[in-house]
DNA sequence: CTACTTGCAAACTTTTTGCTTGCGA
DNA sequence: TCGCAAGCAAAAAGTTTGCAAGTAG
């Protein structure tokens, strides 16, 4: 992710009256520098050695702000924890059901699903969400 | 869900050589029998009446037994427990982000979307799941 | 300076596990 | 009768909370 979109997010927690510290610049830019979906507790060993003191609190804490804020997004999928996904653009996941890699895809053309359940349903469709369940190419080869 | 696809699930049940008992019976049914995607401990309240000493964790196992022979389908949202849902037919979801209930809706047309991902990723697509997120015409209502 | 943040530990929730007793076929 | 299933309680695992101490602005 861009040096750009992290000044951003940074303007945008500065504009909320958040105040910044080492903890959370180093959890955001983490967030926005991979494409791994990590969870709380890959976050939490990642930057144990650049804060051995930070506590798994700490975490949840900014994460629940940066959701609040919209600059990441949580994903829960059948497993025990929670991911989180600093790419806000509609993308979609494709999960691997072997080895649990999940890889971003773009796709178009779902808003007319959510007119669609919004006909047969009668609800006033805020948003959607989609996921596609496969093998990975990786775990293809290995028989 | 008509009574005869309730005897076709006892069927799978017997053939797998799956033990019936009163509690298994009942916690079957129940799902087979209610539209409104219930949590274990939804469950487990509901059917504390007929079964005061039931134990969530009998739920749980046959839960997993029941999902394991394709009788029913673990939903995971972002809140903090799994709903079940015994309809096997391929169908949606749109979730009331203000009083969480639980519609069904169907939709054909998403394959495209498993191509498309399957060829821009490279993975073997085996499914999908999709929801949408609104606010149902109940909640519309109450300002 | 002072209110927001962190770190820590305890509490809570959901789900799983081990073991004994019970009961379906 | 025999072995799978239920009940129970303890243990995991993930997440939240309360409070004292630290620090960004």
């Amino acid at each position: 992710m861009s040096a750009e979109q992290i000044q951003t997010a940074l303007k945008i927690l500065k504009g909320a009256g958040v105040r910044m510290t080492p903890q959370r610049h180093a959890i955001l830019s983490y967030l926005m520098n991979t494409k791994s979906h990590p969870t709380v507790d890959e976050i939490y060993k990642s930057l144990g050695g650049k804060f051995p003191s930070m506590s798994v609190a700490t975490i949840y804490n900014n994460l629940k702000m940066f959701k609040d804020l919209d600059l990441v997004k949580e994903l829960t999928y059948g497993d025990s924890s929670s991911r989180f996904d600093a790419n806000m653009e509609e993308h979609y996941h494709v999960v691997c059901l072997k080895c649990g890699t999940i890889e971003d895809f773009y796709y178009s053309g779902l808003h007319q699903v959510e007119e669609e359940a919004s006909t047969s349903t009668g609800f006033k469709v805020i948003s959607h969400r989609m996921e596609v369940y496969g093998v990975c190419s990786d775990c293809q080869v290995q028989h």
